[in-house]
RNA sequence: GCCGGGAUGGCGGAAUGGCAGACGCAGCGGACUUAAAAUCCGCCGGAGCAAUCCAUGUGGGUUCGACUCCCUCUCCCGGCACCA
């Protein structure tokens, strides 16, 4: 018996001898050309799980493929040390967050070097270390010196669980990201990044590949929409300000705005606010403060507001409009005031209802449908007749009365003919859609009044309360409208379309740009573009984080400390308690300290630096890690930036990946770098689930690699994720099914271990046909990062060459080489067994610095296949012929068939399709004739199925 | 609600306009063994004795031909969620 396969043994002697040869040293200065394959690197949390390995494990594949087709490939690693679980674990524990991270670095170093990746470990970068942080800082007061870094007063969002402010990007859903518990508004000062200065540059994604996925994410993030700003006139005694701007992207419906609405915190409610409505103006701001984000833009809450007893004026048409506050409105976005429009937005149209506010429709419904109701008793006798005669789609309703739908306008117009006709004294009736018109019939004649205005619409009301004691309790005419379900889909729509009820612009197919024209010209508004966007909020009131390195002077105000001072030095004690403060503020000897301008007394910021800023640039570092003199060496960065290839979870979409973008941005403008883009390709990997959740610690669901590495080795785990999924899809972690790449690697073994009988060389020219196949496929899929169809091929190839050799049906030098060239393209994935295989055939160390092998594509190439013959599109026959078979010969070999001659007999045939190297189809004409088949296929071969079963029992 | 992605055997998946189910798991049968494990060989979507028919979430369409392209609906996953 030969040695048996025993991965532990092997795994630990290849990777003591790679490490002790420094085998994955990478050396900056090589004529290859570089490959820079990055790696999330991850949060110290304590120990990896499977979903980790399903980041690193097929992200190593890739960077070895590279590797051994000539690239000098850096794939580093190393730790995002900063954050709120390190402090957490403090205040639980006991144990120093600084303690805590160390350590379970220790675990997560041992537990990545299992992987057997190609790792430099000379190029690891801890974040929490004081020679990375010192340049976090020096970036910071950089950002600081170039205005992208302010201190502001804002309302934040505040985790009362975490005790932390958090950025917007860090809120999901109104929960905090890690914690989930709801978020609340505080008004505080604090530090922030301007990254809406570049809203505009981040949209561009010209040069990068990356999954349409996020981009569209990180689009609708920034969420840039193109409007106006409107001025509406303010006077108001003793007010300073004579106007409000709103912003709007629908100047086209200026015409058609019944009230104003601004947030509970804009800077005027207060000033505007009538005295008798100043007590419930202000509960219902002090409500909306106390909300939760959750509550307060719960979709579910409905829409509620109060009254200023204000009043502001539409330029336009000089109406009087009542100024609201509400919290639906938000003050950070646009200028935190709307103009109202009811008839033509959502939000607005389910206020004005409730609140009673009238609705003026002034866009046309883009359907054109009008419609009427013709209520009982309300019509002379033989209308309906009339509308019978004349076409009208009607219906008539339950309560009596008909529902009458107009197409256009011609119909509209004979409509209006025949209604007026047939009105009964003392009665009205409207038309809705467009026009939108009442008629009332008096002892004069008929009147018709337009709802065009918010005269109109009281005159309206009044008018019909006169006539119907049930509306008297109606406070506007679409409220009455709103009673009837036949009008509810005509009383709202936020469609464009042609502009109606809007004085000089009626008519107008184009409003957007003629009323913004107009609007410009008069100088009552300017064309603008508003973000959903926030700056970055990066100040945490924790401790174990960068401190963020500034001075409060009384005298100099904010001053940066000065390059020397650095690093600013977390204190190693400090006391670690919940409070919702810096722990760094009652630390006297960190917080006094001397102005560098001065030299008076002065105080430390004690804030630190949210930990997303560690990890947008610590892709920069890994070029230099070791470099003391600045943050990267600038020549050891132009060697190796951007970075290539970029993996990692699709949950940073806009959290990290945007922030890494708008720095890399921001350090380029800075000319620190010649690049715009950090990460020139990204792939996200898909995430790997347990019980149907992610895997997380507090979740108790953590799948851990090690007993499986233990046990079956860690190449069979490496292929084992590479081959369950494709890598993009992720899904269950399900282990039932990694017996099967176990045995094959041991089969592989077994192939390569046990000696070869030649018998013959039969099937020479089929092995080298199989081993360029299997390269060219091998190579193809992992180009395409298909790497479950790549171990497929790989399997496919190995079963071949096992019954090869039980057949003994190639010559020893054919099988020799096919051996080698399957040790190769395992490499990457097996790395550990296919180097002590290469080993033992004696070729030289090691695998991993060989050439990837090549394919000769004429050799792949098979000299026949397999001709599809169809009849009707259905395969009826297979035939081996030559690949140097013409279309001619193909026709004649197909139609020689026996089997499909049975379906052709007495048949014509209509039509003949060939694709060459693959089919040839028969399309008969339609049958004339049911018999004339063979009576081994009754059943008719026509596309047609409508007999079905019943019509195929022929009797003999 | 809006924006993405998806649905294929008992399971993971393969096939991106041309042989549906590659490869693997599980299962079934056999060989070896005193026996079991391991290993090897065979079978393995459904119906049918068979010829053959049915089958890629639903319903329609385009095409000689559709898992693949287009439209409708259902369900699942992810993101955003009053952004004016």
């Amino acid at each position: 018996m030969v040695e048996r396969y025993e991965p532990p043994a092997i795994e630990k002697k290849w990777q003591a001898r790679w490490d002790e040869d420094r085998l994955y040293q990478v050396r900056d200065e090589e004529p290859r050309p570089k490959w820079y394959a990055l790696t999330m690197f991850p949060y110290t949390s304590g120990d990896l799980h499977i979903g980790h390995w399903y980041n690193y494990a097929p992200a190593d594949v890739h960077a070895r493929y590279k590797r051994m087709r000539g690239f000098n490939v850096l794939h580093p690693m190393g730790f995002d040390a900063f954050g709120l679980p390190a402090e957490n674990a403090a205040i639980n524990r006991g144990v120093h967050p600084f303690t805590w991270t160390m350590q379970n670095i220790e675990n997560m170093r041992r537990q990545l070097k299992s992987i057997g990746a190609i790792y430099d470990w000379d190029r690891e970068v801890i974040t929490c270390l004081p020679d990375y942080y010192k340049w976090t800082q020096w970036f910071f007061i950089k950002l600081f010196e170039n205005g992208l870094a302010y201190r502001g007063l804002a309302p934040v969002n505040w985790c009362p669980r975490c005790q932390v402010v958090l950025a917007n990007e860090q809120v999901e859903s109104g929960r905090c990201w890690r914690c989930e518990s709801d978020v609340v508004r505080r008004e505080l000062e604090q530090w922030l990044f301007r990254i809406t200065k570049y809203a505009d540059e981040l949209l561009d994604f010209n040069g990068i590949d990356w999954p349409e996925r996020i981009k569209i994410m990180q689009r609708n993030w920034i969420g840039k929409s193109s409007g106006m700003e409107i001025s509406f006139g303010l006077d108001h005694p003793g007010v300073a300000e004579k106007e409000i701007k709103v912003f709007t992207t629908r100047p086209d419906t200026v015409f058609g705005v019944t009230f104003m609405v601004l947030a509970p915190e804009h800077p005027l409610v207060s000033k505007i606010t009538a005295p008798e409505k100043k007590k419930e103006v202000g509960a219902y701001v002090a409500r909306s403060q106390r909300l939760t984000d959750i509550e307060r833009l719960s979709t579910e809450k409905e829409k509620d507001g109060v009254f200023t007893g204000a009043y502001c004026v539409n330029r336009l048409n000089d109406t009087k409009v009542p100024i609201w506050i509400a919290d639906y409105v938000l003050q950070s976005y646009g200028t935190g005031a709307v103009m109202a429009v009811p008839a033509h937005d959502e939000r607005d149209f389910a206020f004005a209802l409730k609140y009673g506010i009238p609705i003026i429709p002034v866009i046309e419904p883009p359907d054109g449908i009008v419609k009427s109701f013709a209520f009982p008793d309300t019509m002379k006798e033989g209308f309906e007749e009339e509308l019978k005669m004349s076409g009208f789609e009607y219906k008539a309703a339950e309560i009596g009365g008909q529902f009458v739908t107009l197409h256009d306008e011609a119909q509209v117009k004979k409509y209006i003919q025949l209604m007026k006709a047939y009105l009964k004294p003392d009665n009205w009736n409207d038309i809705i859609g467009s026009p939108w018109l009442f008629f009332f019939s008096g002892k004069t004649g008929i009147e018709t009044i337009a709802l065009d205005s918010i005269e109109s619409e009281a005159e309206i009301l009044k008018r019909c309360k006169a006539i119907e004691p049930n509306v008297r309790n109606c406070r506007t005419a679409v409220e009455m409208l709103n009673n009837c379900e036949f009008y509810r889909d005509r009383l709202f729509h936020a469609e464009y379309g042609r502009m109606i009820h809007s004085g000089r612009f009626t008519g107008n197919r184009d409003g957007v740009n003629a009323v913004s024209a107009y609007l410009e010209e008069k100088g009552w508004g300017r064309r603008t573009v508003s973000y959903r966007i926030r700056d970055w909020l990066i100040s945490r009131q924790r401790y174990w984080g960068a401190p963020i390195p500034m001075i409060y002077c009384e005298k100099c105000g904010i001053v940066p400390v000065p390059e020397k001072d650095l690093p600013v030095l977390l204190p190693e004690t400090a006391e670690f308690r919940p409070t919702g403060e810096s722990p760094l503020k009652y630390n006297d000897s960190f917080v006094n300290t001397n102005c560098p301008k001065c030299g008076g007394p002065a105080r430390r910021e004690t804030d630190t630096i949210d930990g997303f800023m560690c990890s947008c640039w610590y892709f920069l570092r890994y070029a230099s890690p070791q470099y003391e003199k600045a943050a990267f060496d600038p020549a050891k960065v132009k060697r190796w930036l951007p970075v290539d290839f970029y993996t990692g979870g699709a949950e940073h979409a806009v959290m990290h990946l945007l922030y890494a973008r708008f720095f890399t941005k921001a350090i380029q403008d800075m000319g620190l770098v010649d690049f715009s883009e950090p990460f020139t390709r990204l792939f996200n990997q898909g995430i790997i689930i347990s019980g149907h959740q992610k895997m997380s610690k507090s979740r108790g669901n953590v799948v851990n690699p090690d007993e499986y590495v233990a046990e079956l080795g860690v190449d069979t785990v490496r292929a084992y994720m590479m081959f369950i999924a494709p890598w993009e899809q992720g899904g269950e972690w399900d282990d039932s099914g990694i017996s099967g790449i176990s045995r094959w690697l041991h089969r592989v073994w077994d192939l390569a271990v046990e000696n070869y009988h030649s018998l013959n060389n039969q099937e020479d020219q089929e092995l080298i046909r199989l081993t360029h196949q299997t390269v060219k496929k091998v190579t193809e899929d992992i180009e395409k990062i298909r790497f479950n169809t790549m171990v497929a091929a790989l399997m496919e190839f190995s079963n071949h060459l096992s019954r090869m050799k039980k057949a003994g049906s190639v010559s020893a030098v054919a099988w020799q080489s096919s051996l080698k060239t399957l040790l190769l393209l395992l490499a990457p994935t097996a790395p550990h067994l296919a180097e002590e295989l290469w080993h033992r055939y004696g070729y030289q160390y090691s695998i991993h610095n060989q050439p990837w092998p090549q394919w000769d594509e004429a050799l792949v190439t098979r000299d026949e296949f397999t001709l599809v013959v169809q009849v009707n599109g259905k395969v009826r026959d297979r035939l081996l012929v030559p690949a140097s078979t013409t279309e001619v010969q193909a026709m004649q070999m197909a139609a020689g068939s026996t089997q499909v001659q049975s379906y052709l007999a007495g048949r014509e045939i209509s039509k003949r399709i060939y694709v060459p190297g693959k089919l040839v189809n028969f399309v008969l004409s339609k049958p004339g004739v049911q018999e004339g088949h063979s009576p081994s296929s009754p059943h008719s071969p026509s596309p047609s199925q409508g007999e079905g079963d019943k019509g195929g029992e022929v009797k003999p």
